[in-house]
DNA sequence: CGGACAAGCTGA
DNA sequence: CAGCTTGTCCGG
């Protein structure tokens, strides 16, 4: 019996034997590979998977007995998907199983529920997905998914991802009510090792799915599905490596498709008009003629767009480190030398945003030593609102609970998540996210638009989105306003192609204590370029993903943490 | 990871 | 030199 302990920092198994005392009462067939047991090990007990079960214990090695049967575990392929995921993003196998095995112990798997045949209404483009191996469908930001979900449980069993629990609940209430025996994610988890259609998100990617027959991942472009702790797999990536080796079709949809999604398989199209009356009509406030250091948050035609009794989200993403400086003297903005690039300070040092550039703090126009910060958080925001519309407004962030009551809400993007339906959203500051310095900028704030698309409602419904910005003319706001996120798409697959960027790339991010030492034992690899460090941070390119995952897998971590990121959404 | 054990440090 | 801290090793 081969056990791989559930203790991070052993990444290897070790051989046990299964007490004789257990043949009697039937607990040693239940014994399988995936089985949770208890192990002792170096003086202690701790949890662990069995690998293994026919095994040739090396010689010279007196094996010690399991202690205990805790229940079922994943099935041998999550196994093997587990140890193909600790390479793919540079983790350790334990990290994999524990997302695959049951929150609480399960000691058998439930029986599976008898199920209608879900009725096969007219053929339509979700249906045709299906027949593509991989495919992609673009369909408008309020879709709500029940469309490719039944077409899944057409063909059987499905695996069926989204990004938030709300919809993974409303899915399956809607499928049930179709006929479709399902389990939702984690808590189901019995039901689904039993066979059923799991619902879910990130974390469903590894439940149990014994006659697994489509994958579905709606909203693929959703950040969400990427974990944000190490090792930071993308539960898109995984479900779409099952799929493939279980040989069954994988379909996503979204309303503005990823690269890596397009990359995957072919996209398929619903009806144009369709699409397009699912995007609200845009508002554009072109500031560009606003001075930046006098005119405050509100263009002066915003009053308009939100006053009545309309219900307003306001949205103003501020993390507060990349803020805008200006001279204090003479108002000029605070650019590196080729004008392109903000610049920020960093230990009394103005350092542009990619830190090609360093210079001390003094004003090029003027040469004033003074500087002011043009930007505001969302707080100080949300009190200039209150004081531009004469009444009180609700300030929603990551960390609030509770569901804003007022009329207006403001917050960062966490907002657009926290409330369900909005007349207007307004982005009071669009070229916060069109200028941010990140690879995906461009897509990240078509997403944003897709999701405020969600809270308003399409066109054809009356639903308006308002952007304030002074780049009036950029390809997201273009496209966002044509209902047409190709627009983008295209721009950014030439870019990033050019670039050799995901998806047509491996980057590894490397941070954390014992970053230095880990790029010091990682060395030089044939087609991998280490660029870094820049605040602590060493970045790893290659043109594929095998150079640089190989090595990583090879070589010994240092006892100092390190955050390693493959292919991270935000540099 | 965390227990075991060894080597190093402190105070009387 | 006991008593404690810190470091390194390794697990069946």
């Amino acid at each position: 019996m081969r056990v791989l302990p559930d203790v991070v920092g052993i990444d290897r198994a070790f051989d046990y034997v299964v007490p004789t005392s257990w043949e009697a009462d039937g607990r040693a067939e239940r014994v399988v590979v995936g089985s949770m047991v208890r192990i002792p090990l170096a003086g202690r007990r701790v949890d662990g998977w069995v690998t293994a079960v026919e095994v040739e214990p090396e010689s010279g090695v007196r094996l010690v007995e399991l202690v205990k049967l805790r229940g079922m575990g994943p099935s041998p392929e999550l196994l093997d998907l587990a140890g193909w995921a600790a390479w793919r993003w540079a983790g350790r196998r334990v990290a994999f199983l524990r997302s695959a095995s049951p929150e609480r112990m399960v000691a058998a798997a439930a029986k599976r529920r008898p199920r209608d045949p879900v009725p096969a209404g007219p053929r339509d483009v979700f249906d045709d997905a299906f027949d593509h191996g991989v495919a992609t469908v673009r369909v408008a930001p309020d879709d709500d998914g029940l469309g490719v979900a039944l077409a899944a449980c057409r063909r059987g069993d499905a695996l069926i991802l989204t990004a938030d629990t709300a919809r993974a609940r409303h899915l399956a209430v809607a499928l049930r009510r179709a006929g479709v025996s399902v389990a939702l994610a984690p808590d189901e988890w019995a039901a689904a090792a039993g066979g059923a259609t799991v619902v879910g998100t990130r974390s469903a990617a590894w439940m149990p799915m014994p006659d697994l027959a489509a994958v579905v991942v709606i909203d693929e472009h959703d950040e969400r599905f990427k974990e944000e702790r190490t090792p930071a797999w993308h539960a898109r990536e995984v479900a779409l490596e099952r799929a493939r080796r279980a040989g069954v079709p994988a379909v996503m949809t979204s309303a503005v498709p990823s690269l890596e999604a397009l990359r995957a398989g072919p996209l398929l199209r619903r009806d144009r008009s369709i699409e397009r009356d699912g995007w609200p009509i845009v508002d554009v406030l072109d500031r560009r003629d606003e001075d930046p250091t006098r005119s405050g948050p509100f263009a002066a035609d915003l009053r308009r767009h939100i006053d009545g009794d309309r219900r307003v989200v306001c949205v103003l993403n501020r993390t507060g480190r990349a803020r805008l400086l200006a001279c204090a003297a003479c108002g000029e903005l605070v650019r590196s030398d080729d004008g392109g690039q903000i610049m920020r300070l960093v230990d009394d040092e103005l350092v542009s945003a990619d830190g090609s550039e360093r210079r001390p703090v003094v004003c090029t126009g003027c040469g004033s030593t003074t500087l002011k910060t043009l930007r505001m958080g969302v707080e100080r925001a949300r009190e200039e609102l209150e004081a531009f519309l004469g009444e009180p407004v609700d300030e929603i962030t990551a960390a609030s609970e509770q569901r804003p009551q007022r009329r207006v809400a403001i917050g960062t993007e966490a907002v657009l998540h926290r409330i369900d339906r909005a007349d207007v959203v307004v982005f009071l500051d669009f070229d916060q996210e069109l200028l941010a310095v990140r690879q995906r900028a461009a897509e990240q704030a078509m997403a944003m638009i897709s999701q405020a698309a969600r809270l308003v409602g399409g066109r054809g419904s009356g639903g308006r989105v308002v952007v304030q910005t002074r780049q009036p003319e950029h390809e997201v706001i273009l496209a966002a306003g044509r209902g047409d996120p190709s627009l983008v798409a295209v721009a950014e697959r030439d870019r990033r192609r050019a670039l050799r960027l995901p998806p047509y790339g491996a980057q590894v991010s490397i941070s954390g204590e014992g970053a230095a030492a880990l790029i010091d034992s990682f060395g030089t690899v044939e087609g991998v370029q280490v660029r870094g460090p820049l605040d602590d941070r060493w970045l790893l390119r290659a043109e594929s993903h095998a150079p640089i995952l190989d090595r990583l897998a090879e070589i010994e971590r240092p006892a100092a943490r390190v955050r390693i990121d493959v292919d991270p959404l935000r540099v």
